[in-house]
DNA sequence: TAGGCCATCTGGTCCT
DNA sequence: AGGACCAGATGGCCTA
């Protein structure tokens, strides 16, 4: 009783909080939602929490009754969110009961409530009928579904996002710049898939090396100047990390080798074969090779290695003391690899501008180096690309 | 502090 | 009837 009561109280409270913060006209819809119905929730949750058929639903749904259980164990997916949810779901479901008033004629008559006297409304004869369809009164059981009803859909629309925000973030991972530390957010991550898409589109259509001012122009066109930052910033340190391959291959090294990028020590994997295996991840899109712009035109050699799939799943990782990659997970990629000298420069120019000597030297003081390390992609991601666009 | 980004709730609509 | 999808509203968090 005393639960439902306060709970009542907090949901007045948001409800009013609601309502300052919208329009006039929607904070007038709130204010008088919540004022005159308090008392109407109050019972409400009142017999909510104290009927126990009540509960199975909403438990099913959200775990709100763990939440009283202390059983932390019964919750459905996910999680340490779902405490936040649920308890959420409860506050919403009595604050906004009301409106789903409108919604609730589909409800059937069986409720077990003494709600008959709510048919009989216009029995007494006093008011003249009403045409149009018939508006029931709210009952409390009705009034029970419904909230049951608006809590499974909620639930229902917490899981579909986090499916979304999950494939998003699956998006971030294969396209030409990723960071755990530093997300995308969506629309960027959006907007650089498209042109991602759009430049490999292009490449297999030109079926040449294309040019790198041009393939950098098409990665970050639309794209804020803050994420433009962040693929250059890759874009450059791959180029920088192909130098030092480079220099790793004239040196005979091709399992692994040191090298600085701005003064950090990189392990330095070597590029996998085009064609060779998925190391271990089996989706086609994410693995721990990559393919860069050297491997997908054969300008590289062939680094099919053990050695070099035993480096899962970076390639060129940042050395942080002790701490494994997971733990700090200090993660960029870059697809597009492979150019020096002064296309690689005039690459860095385009977006950094041109500083002499040390043009591109400052990425760092634009991506924040400290969690960089390269994620790349397979090469068949170019395989694909070319049998769906020339089947 | 303003603006961007995000999670969540919510009601409407469409589909099965 | 119920679920999926969508868009608007809202508030929280973070950063410049």
């Amino acid at each position: 009783m005393g639960a439902g009561i306060t709970a009542v109280a907090g949901d007045a409270q948001s409800g009013c909080a609601v309502g300052e913060q919208g329009s006039d006209g929607a904070r007038e819809t709130r204010l008088t939602q919540t004022s005159g119905e308090l008392e109407q929730r109050g019972v409400m949750l009142t017999r909510l929490f104290s009927d126990p058929s009540l509960l199975p639903d909403v438990q099913k749904y959200s775990g709100w009754a763990n939440d009283s259980e202390g059983d932390e164990s019964k919750i459905k997916d996910e999680d340490a969110d779902a405490q936040d949810d649920l308890d959420s779901d409860l506050r919403s479901g009595s604050r906004t009961h009301s409106e789903h008033a409108g919604d609730d004629d589909d409800d059937d008559d069986d409720d077990d409530e003494p709600e008959e006297d709510e048919d009989g409304e216009n029995a007494d004869g006093d008011r003249p009928k009403k045409r149009g369809p018939k508006k029931r009164k709210m009952t409390q059981a009705r009034i029970e579904r419904s909230r049951l009803r608006r809590v499974k859909a909620n639930a229902r629309e917490r899981t579909r996002m986090h499916d979304l925000n999950s494939a998003l973030d699956n998006l971030r991972k294969v396209v030409p710049c990723y960071s755990k530390t530093q997300k995308l957010s969506k629309i960027e991550t959006l907007r650089l898939a498209k042109n991602y898409i759009w430049a490999l589109s292009e490449i297999l259509r030109s079926g040449k090396r294309p040019d790198l001012v041009a393939y950098v122009q098409t990665l970050c066109k639309g794209l804020s100047q803050p994420t433009t930052n962040l693929v250059a910033g890759c874009l450059q340190l791959n180029s920088r990390n192909f130098l030092t391959e480079q220099q790793c291959q004239d040196g005979g090294r091709y399992a692994s080798g040191s090298f600085s990028v701005h003064s950090y020590p990189y392990q330095c994997a070597r590029l996998p074969s085009p064609h060779c295996a998925p190391a271990s991840n089996s989706h086609p899109l994410r693995t721990h090779g990559y393919c860069s712009y050297d491997s997908l035109y054969g300008a590289s050699p062939e680094y099919n290695s053990p050695e070099y799939e035993a480096l899962s799943p970076p390639l060129c990782v940042k050395h942080t003391g002790s701490a494994s990659p997971e733990e700090k997970p200090y993660h960029y990629s870059m697809h597009y690899s492979g150019l020096t000298g002064p296309r690689a420069t005039s690459a860095h120019n385009l977006v950094f501008g041109s500083s002499g000597p040390r043009a591109g030297i400052h990425t760092e003081n634009v991506v924040p180096y400290h969690d960089v390390h390269l994620h790349h992609e397979r090469a068949p991601v170019y395989d694909e690309l070319n049998a769906f666009f020339h089947n």
